[in-house]
DNA sequence: TTATTAATTGTCCAAAAAACACTTATTACT
DNA sequence: AGTAATAAGTGTTTTTTGGACAATTAATAA
């Protein structure tokens, strides 16, 4: 076969972000590192890209080592290059982040490689550049949610409309009033009302809502202007 | 030294889709292949990342060897990794794509690697995945653009009103009121009139506008609603 | 002087966003 | 049984923004 000649061939990574949210607050899947070199400490779940596996693969194939998913969004986010990012050996990451709802597979997150969900404002210190990618990660999310009605993945498939706010809320890291979220989430017609009611979180009850399945494919990059005074998003 | 076991390591390649705007149409550099198999086909410039070289750097040295450019606004776009998309050899390929004014440069494009500009709309069959690379960085492009002032990149330091428009017209392929257009741009605060007009296009001659840099630089990531009517934009 | 060309500027209307407060359903307590 | 407490649900007004639209101006050429 022929190869290029003189070159450097170079170990390629994938590491995933992965996103979460509990109902509360948004969560960062992480796991302890097992190989050798910073063994043990937190990081993201990552692994090396394999010789007939592309990234597409490469990622799923990550996720579900790790978590027994399938079928999540999942979207490339950057890759990273430095030089020295690995200590041990050169090593090109290309990340990727995805969203899951938390309780929906609170059950199957593997116990062998000890991950564990950290609240997305109570990260520890990660190894390499991992701080850097979470980091880039949060800010696409943020970037991407503002527009696109993306944050449903993270939500179980009945939701209510207090919780759906709470999760704007705590992506956002502001307060919404609740009437022009609910106006301007009706307005999508992305959301079909159930005749159910969620009593946990209140006296009253609020209504479950679930998605449109075939709008929401549709409309999934349509713009939808969800944040109030986007300002400075990035 | 340590190193991983049994790992495959992989070509890194970078791949830069250089958009250049001519005053008239937005266009593409592109290079003749140097390299045996598919030598003499239209491709991106690229070139394999170096054993002590990251990505920017990289991507800075490819494009300084084609067109002696240095400087220039430069995105990671994304990285590219099926398993056949270089027949010689598996190459993952992490592409960035470049905005420059091409007046500003014609005479020092290298010609060495008989680069030719494109226009957008009649690019030539690419080597690989060029193409879809090609296609991403338009999108990207149209996307960024529609929300960020971005397009001043592709831009003269001294240009007018009329000279915008059309390259905001040209890349998002319609047409926009006049009248709305320079309202809007006006609003951002981030142009400065000068006193002098070109009196190239026509008898009576626009005003020159000069970007204000600081606010430029301020307000890079902030959020303008560039265009009407923003619809389908992925 | 008149016709031509492209640049420049302003008004009005419609739609969207934001600010804002009261009513309702349910439960727990007295 | 009555009342207090909690969170859900709902409408109206004002402000801002976006979009449609046409007349005037500066320069040149006929």
């Amino acid at each position: 076969m022929i190869k290029y000649h003189n070159q450097t061939r170079i170990l390629v990574a994938i590491d995933c972000i992965i996103f979460g949210f509990d109902g509360i607050e948004l969560k960062l899947l992480l796991v302890q590192r097992g190989l050798e070199y910073e063994k043990g400490k937190w990081s993201l779940m990552g692994g090396f890209v394999q010789k007939t596996e592309d990234f597409e693969k490469g990622s799923a194939r990550i996720l579900k080592e790790l978590t027994g998913l399938e079928g999540v969004y999942m979207e490339q986010l950057h890759a990273f290059g430095n030089v020295n990012r690995d200590p041990i050996e050169r090593t090109v990451s290309v990340t990727y982040f995805a969203l899951i709802d938390i309780h929906q597979y609170e059950k199957q997150i593997n116990t062998e490689f000890h991950a564990g969900w950290f609240p997305i404002k109570e990260v520890p210190k990660l190894i390499f550049d991992h701080q850097e990618m979470v980091e880039m990660a949060k800010q696409k999310l943020r970037y991407k949610a503002a527009f696109h009605p993306i944050l449903f993945e993270l939500l179980p498939e009945k939701f209510t409309l207090p919780q759906l706010q709470s999760l704007y809320e705590s992506i956002f890291d502001t307060q919404f009033d609740k009437r022009n979220f609910s106006r301007k989430l009706q307005s999508t017609k992305l959301l079909v009302k159930q005749k159910d009611k969620d009593r946990e979180s209140s006296k009253k009850g609020a209504y479950y809502y679930k998605l449109d399945k075939k709008r929401y494919e549709k409309n999934f990059h349509a713009f939808l202007n969800f944040i109030p005074n986007p300002g400075n998003i990035k």
